[in-house]
RNA sequence: GGUCGAUUAGCUCAGUUGGUUAGAGCGCUUGCUUGACAUGCAAGAGGUCACUGGUUCAAGUCCAGUAUCGACCA
């Protein structure tokens, strides 16, 4: 049989592309029906539609892809659902400046072109992120992907839309909303993000009517006094208690207004007298709803001042308009002080414009209902985070919710499906003829002119639907909905728990009457080596392409996997990336080395058919080690440790694979005996098997291509693989205590030789006294001394003399000697020991310690006593043996 | 202002129910053209576990407080 040379260094440019289009080819990705196991599905957090791949893509759906290939390799019917979102706000912004760039805009556009052209968009960029991800290895089910504006998942936004809305869940009022003036539309409470601002105190003074008197009030906004309706001070506070009920005279505009008293107003603050603003400030709008003060509202939708202001200030921005109150102020004099202050201001999530709090007429949705059981599956595990923390969070945000503001002044989207008669009734219909149906029997006439809602919905209104809306609901019989619903996990990232996760559970509560996922994953975010997000401005966003190109797609997931501890911030630095490769690289030439020994052979018969009794101490060492790891990594799934399986798998094949079994079995492949050489070589390839398996769903593609080498007739490709499992029989305990002793005794002489500068070349005796027992071990095993350690004799016994001029060292309770005549620096072993004794001195000191304290014998569990004594007991050994040997020297 | 998280080697992080004088990788030092791998091998140096107090026979680990950094919420 003719083998295929491996090269020197991977290449993954080589392999990625041909695995991926094989496993495509073979629908690898699609769930099989053949296995009739459980389900696991996994919905993808939809990328924008334009989006590009980003670093925390590349974390997110590496966690995912590594979940679902593990699944499926364990037999599970697998899926997981890809898509993409239509963002509305961030998308239309996108084309918006496109416009502006090609000298035209929305408004001389019309909706129908504008929304040609966002449609165009969409389709040029909308498979960019689907092919990236096809590069990192993801295998979605491309034949499922979804598009939030699709016909069908459009159909189920309308619908939901309808149902709320005829529970009366779904309102339109006018209230006070965040808006963003730039992008000219509503937002949620969500979509605002407050960063704390320098600012100041401006103090104006009100004059009271009918005295001399002012009452002086503190804001951070003064151009909001122009709508201000009323002052309000705290009910006891004594300092104005003889104002309450009296009338302030608002400056500059001239209007009477109430002096109120609340207990919301905070004594402390600036001067416990506060201006009242109903239309501009949320706080204020209940003062004033309590109060039955006046809203006027101040501001044109661009954030301009309307006709409601005197005329002077009229048509001003809002930002020249603060300058235009307080310089006109202080020419009547009516400014007191101006102190610098910290506050919070709110920004647009996606135009970062000043948000301004703006009495408007929207679409609401009542949260309450929806919320009391969406926090109630978590507060008692049926759905499960990790990390557990978010527990905590979710449900702070559940408790405190107000209504959603779902209308969007957009026109890319979801249109709202209201339409409204001339008298202004609402008509809400599934389409535009169910709702001329309704409006004839309404005004019980023919022709009624009805004109549909400009207004198209918040995006999150659409994706809070993705785990049932990507599976065809509202057909409720749709198989896959059957099948695939409720999906099993859910990989997020946590600065969408509120836009999404939450919305997405009380969804799957409402319209499906059960959970959408039982796990959520909240994976960290990636941040640069500064800890800086990542952005496009600061230019800290590596291209995860390009690191692909130079790297490897395994070698940038090992790389993500290996730095990333559980939902907490990852710091990325190219660095890692260079890890992941070396170590790609390592796994590569360990198949390399196995395979070379094959040459162009058979492969060696699997381990069940070798002859138990052939097999080595050092084969049941490796197997049994195997064994450890194959459970650690299984518990490590099992609590969503993505970074500590990485690790084990890792530390196992590099150091017991790599550094200890391969060394250990090099004598033997070269050796005479061709029945042991095949043994050896079959344990390898059996263990090297189970890391390609065990290593698939982090590096899928470098493990699929070595797994070609060493698959046998029949077996399945590697993706579809049986994941293997540990087996407690393998174990070998007496076998890993015999073998450490070989390992530390192997550590042990190279150190010597390391601090004495024994050349390389030479080799050196070896003189071990101890118990039989121990000692025929290291006989046993010399050919490992040989070669790893360059010993040259063995002497070993229990009265063995200790030779004179010699290097020492104690491994356990075995004592080894290196005579060394001539060669040994007497000062540096020495110094050697010396430095093993202080050593030895300090631990034996923190035991006796211990064992000195009556408490500690009186109160520790009998077993750590027992434990202590024994170690006293070797550490003082241990001790007397150096310092012998310390003496000898002398 | 509230809530949560982080603080362990020069850097990035492990350290699970409290029980060896705290581990890994990177970086650093020294030595290696070792028949898989220099993307490598071997050896070594490097720590007041942020600080203060408490609980306990025993604290990196549990509790309280402080400081610094960060996130979220108001």
């Amino acid at each position: 049989m003719k083998r295929v040379q491996l090269g020197k260094v991977y290449e993954p440019g080589k392999v990625e592309s041909k695995w991926y289009r094989y496993w495509e080819e073979q629908s690898y990705f699609q769930p099989s029906d053949a296995n009739h196991r459980d389900a696991f599905t996994i919905v993808i957090p939809p990328p924008n539609v334009t989006g590009i791949l980003t670093m925390g893509h590349v974390l997110n759906n590496t966690i995912q892809d590594i979940l679902i290939r593990r699944a499926r390799m364990q037999g599970r019917r697998t899926l997981w659902l890809p898509g993409t979102d239509h963002a509305s706000i961030a998308t239309e912004a996108k084309i918006v400046r496109v416009l502006r760039e090609e000298g035209t805009n929305k408004a001389s556009l019309g909706r129908e072109r504008f929304l040609e052209k966002a449609w165009d968009w969409a389709h040029q960029y909308g498979g960019t992120i689907i092919e990236q991800l096809k590069r990192l290895g993801c295998t979605c089910d491309w034949s499922r992907s979804v598009f939030t504006m699709d016909e069908g998942y459009s159909n189920a936004v309308i619908e939901v839309f309808v149902r709320l809305y005829e529970a009366g869940m779904i309102y339109r009022g006018e209230r006070l909303i965040n808006w963003d003036p730039v992008g000219q539309t509503a937002l949620s409470d969500e979509e605002v993000i407050h960063k704390e601002t320098q600012g100041q105190l401006w103090y104006f003074r009100y004059p009271i009517k009918g005295s001399d008197e002012f009452v002086t009030v503190a804001t951070t906004r003064p151009e909001t006094m122009l709508g201000d309706t009323g002052v309000a001070v705290h009910p006891k506070d004594d300092r104005y208690s003889h104002l309450v009920g009296k009338t302030a005279v608002l400056p500059l505009v001239g209007r009477d207004m109430p002096i109120i008293a609340d207990d919301f107003v905070d004594p402390e603050f600036g001067t416990g007298a506060v201006k009242v603003t109903p239309a501009h400030d949320p706080n204020d709008y209940e003062l004033g709803a309590r109060h039955g003060l006046e809203s006027v509202n101040i501001l044109h939708p661009d954030a301009t001042l309307n006709d409601k202001v005197p005329e002077p200030f009229r048509g001003l921005d809002r930002f020249k308009a603060r300058e235009a109150v307080v310089s006109e102020m202080e020419r009547q004099g009516l400014v007191e002080k101006i102190e610098p202050h910290v506050h919070n201001v709110g920004y647009s999530e996606r135009t970062d414009a000043m948000v301004e709090p703006y009495l408007s007429l929207q679409w609401f949705l009542g949260m309450k209902e929806l919320a009391d059981p969406a926090r109630e599956v978590v507060d008692h595990g049926r759905i499960t985070f990790y990390p557990e923390r978010w527990v905590k969070v979710y449900h702070h945000w559940l408790t405190n919710t107000q209504d959603w503001c779902i209308s969007r002044q957009l026109w890319w989207g979801h249109r709202i499906p209201a339409w409204y008669g001339p008298d202004e009734h609402i008509f809400v219909a599934r389409t535009a003829d169910e709702a001329r149906a309704q409006a004839r029997e309404h005004y019980g006439r023919e022709d009624v002119d009805l004109r549909q809602d400009p207004d198209v919905l918040d995006t999150w209104f659409s994706s809070w639907l993705w785990p049932f809306a990507t599976m065809g609901w509202p057909e409720e019989d749709n198989p896959d909905l059957k099948r695939f619903y409720p999906t099993s996990d859910l990989v997020t990232a946590p600065d969408i728990i509120f836009f999404w996760v939450a919305r997405m559970v009380m969804a799957g509560l409402k319209f499906m009457g059960d959970i959408p996922f039982s796990t959520v994953y909240f994976n960290g975010i990636v941040r640069d080596k500064l800890g800086r997000r990542m952005s496009k401005s600061l230019g800290n966003s590596p291209d995860p392409l390009e690191i692909i190109d130079q790297y490897g797609a395994d070698a940038l997931r090992m790389g993500m996997m290996l730095i990333a501890p559980q939902g907490l911030d990852i710091l990325f630095s190219e660095e890692d990336i260079g890890l992941g490769r070396n170590y790609m690289n390592k796994i590569w030439n360990a198949a390399r080395f196995v395979l070379m020994n094959v040459g162009d052979q058979e492969l060696p018969p699997p381990l069940e058919n070798i002859d138990q009794d052939a097999l080595t101490e050092i084969d049941r060492w490796i197997l049994s080690r195997l064994q450890h790891t194959l459970f650690q990594v299984e518990e490590a799934y099992a609590r969503y440790r993505m970074n500590e399986v990485a690790r084990t798998i890792h530390d196992f094949i590099w150091s017991d694979y790599c550094d200890w079994y391969l060394e250990f079995i090099k004598s033997r492949l070269q050796g005479e005996d061709s029945q042991d050489r095949e043994v050896a070589l079959g344990v390898a390839i059996h263990v090297l098997r189970h890391i390609l398996l065990m290593i698939h769903p982090l590096a899928p593609f470098i493990s699929e291509e070595l797994w070609q080498q060493v698959k046998r007739e029949g077996e399945p490709d590697l993706i579809v693989a049986s994941y293997p499992t540990g087996s407690e029989e393998l174990i070998a305990p007496e076998c890993e205590g015999e073998i450490q002793l070989v390992r530390d005794t192997i550590s042990s002489v190279r150190a010597i030789r390391s601090e004495m500068n024994i050349d390389t070349g030479k080799r050196a005796d070896l003189v071990a006294r101890g118990p039989e027992q121990l000692t025929s071990i290291l006989q046993r095993e010399l050919p490992h001394l040989h070669r790893l350690a360059r010993v040259g004799e063995l002497t070993a016994g229990e009265n063995i003399p200790k030779p004179p001029h010699a290097a020492t060292a104690v491994v356990g309770i075995l004592e080894l000697f290196i005579p060394l005549e001539g060669l040994i620096d007497l000062s540096v072993e020495k110094e050697r020991l010396q430095k093993r004794i202080q050593e030895m001195e300090g631990r034996l000191a923190s035991v006796q310690k211990k064992l000195d304290n009556e408490n500690f014998l009186r109160r520790a569990p009998a077993e750590v006593v027992a434990h202590e004594k024994e170690k006293q007991t070797t550490y003082h050994d241990q001790l007397d043996k150096l310092q012998e040997n310390l003496k000898a020297l002398a």
